[in-house]
DNA sequence: AGTCCAAACTGGTTGCTAACTGGTTCCCTC
DNA sequence: GAGGGAACCAGTTAGCAACCAGTTTGGACT
């Protein structure tokens, strides 16, 4: 345990340093936006505890009541949980990471496949106008591009097309198997991606890397990731052989109507 | 708390300079239109709060009428939402999940397009065998067919062919316009979906009814759905034309999975 | 060393007060 | 019809105090 007073402790410094820069005047708003954002920027880690109601609306100067409605909206979105009698603590993230949802290699795994690769090229240079648009860069800059054959049992599957800013990733030959590890390396791991999906025919040189004929029909995937603070870090483009995959959505229907 | 004295925010800067910019004589019309432009430049974040009307007309010196008017101008298209007690709020946008349910009709309204319709077929028989299977039916069971061209501002988009149980819709010709629209007043509204998306390329029908080659790309999405129960009630197979529609997927990082 | 119990926590709830906010009405001027 | 002003109603925020009901903890007891 720290022996710091309880005045002192980190929680406490950036709360309070929060709440004085932006206030709206709503205190409980102001002090959930606060907590949140310790939370996000990992002030208080998963599993950490709170300092009790009492202790923590006399630390920052507030009553307990406002304490209490900041602590029920976080309480509701389920980033903290309460406990009677315990103390309220983080809730632990089971996150499921986004690369369970994007990476070819699991994606094959869970397919029962035997995920494989071969490089077919690795390349730093200007970005085109449309990979200027697609990772919001300025006219000039460059990007890190690397282009694989991807497998499923040795059969294959998909190319693949992954365009990174230089900025992120300034030398291909640093991604050895998975370009998500990398990133997360780097402190850039996606968190949300948008795919667009889209049919297309098979020309000249898709057919001889996928070994099927030209004109047989190709899945396209087109997918922009990007991190937590919206910034896009990555844009793939995969063409997937039509006749041995297919894709899976799951569809919901909203709340309201 | 911030120091600022209320006349000296950046939002009371920000609106008194864009009402003496242009002022069309009209005040109400002229604030609604200088916080439209707050929120879209910025300057008001969505879940921000606005000061209270009271101080707010006070601060840009106009009455509290007229900044009521504004305010319901704004809460009208949604932008700002009110509180009876509690301070006027920027709506959090609430942009729906592309995850989302949606219906063919939907889709093509949320892509500016006007959604149209043709029939081809509908009629009533005994179920096939992958039809058993995929509505989880007994054998000897009979569903409802549906086919259908879907235009989108009169251009052929997908052919869409439509399968549900007889025990749900006996009678192919109640179906006027949506499917849903039936689905929903038997109490059977799907709720969630399983789609599979792969390519194929046209064959002759295809091609005729959408108006492309024979040959040419196209998306094939599978589509089971479930009321909230868990019971399978339409099981869709819609052919895009993969030149002149793409279907977007957005995947996020999940929690408590 | 282990068990047990009570004190000292914790969150949960209620009642009250005061100040503030949007909602509404009515009156007035231009 | 636009604009201003005032008064009042009803809901929310915020703070305070007291108390209830669980959990934790440490010390007394065996």
């Amino acid at each position: 345990m720290s022996d710091l007073a309880p005045s002192q402790s980190p929680l406490i410094l950036f709360l309070r340093r929060a709440l004085d820069r932006h206030s709206s005047g709503v205190i409980y708003r102001d002090l959930a936006a606060a907590l949140r954002q310790a939370i996000t920027e990992d002030v208080l880690g998963t599993g950490d505890v709170l300092p009790g109601e009492r202790d923590l609306a006399e630390a920052i100067d507030v009553s307990r009541t406002s304490v209490r409605k900041a602590i029920e909206a976080l309480v509701g979105d389920g980033a903290l949980i309460r406990r009677h009698g315990a103390r309220t603590a983080v809730a632990e993230r089971v996150e499921k990471p986004l690369s369970a949802l994007t990476s070819f290699s699991e994606d094959m795994r869970s397919r029962g496949l035997q995920p494989g690769m071969t490089w077919i090229s690795r390349e730093v240079g200007p970005a085109s106008p449309a990979e200027i648009m697609a990772l919001h860069l300025s006219v000039g800059a460059r990007v890190c591009r690397l282009k694989r054959l991807r497998t499923g049992d040795g059969l294959p599957m998909a190319i693949e097309h992954a365009v990174v800013p230089a900025d992120v990733l300034d030398d291909p030959e640093v991604v050895t198997a998975s370009l998500y590890d990398v990133l997360a390396e780097r402190h850039r791991r996606p968190v949300r991606a948008l795919q667009r999906l889209r049919a297309a025919v098979a020309g000249a040189e898709d057919g001889r890397l996928l070994h099927i004929e030209i004109g047989a029909p190709l899945l396209v995937a087109e997918r922009r990731c990007f991190t937590a603070d919206g910034t896009p870090v990555e844009f793939t483009r995969t063409y997937y052989c039509g006749e041995r995959y297919d894709f899976l959505v799951e569809l919901r229907a909203q709340d309201n109507v």
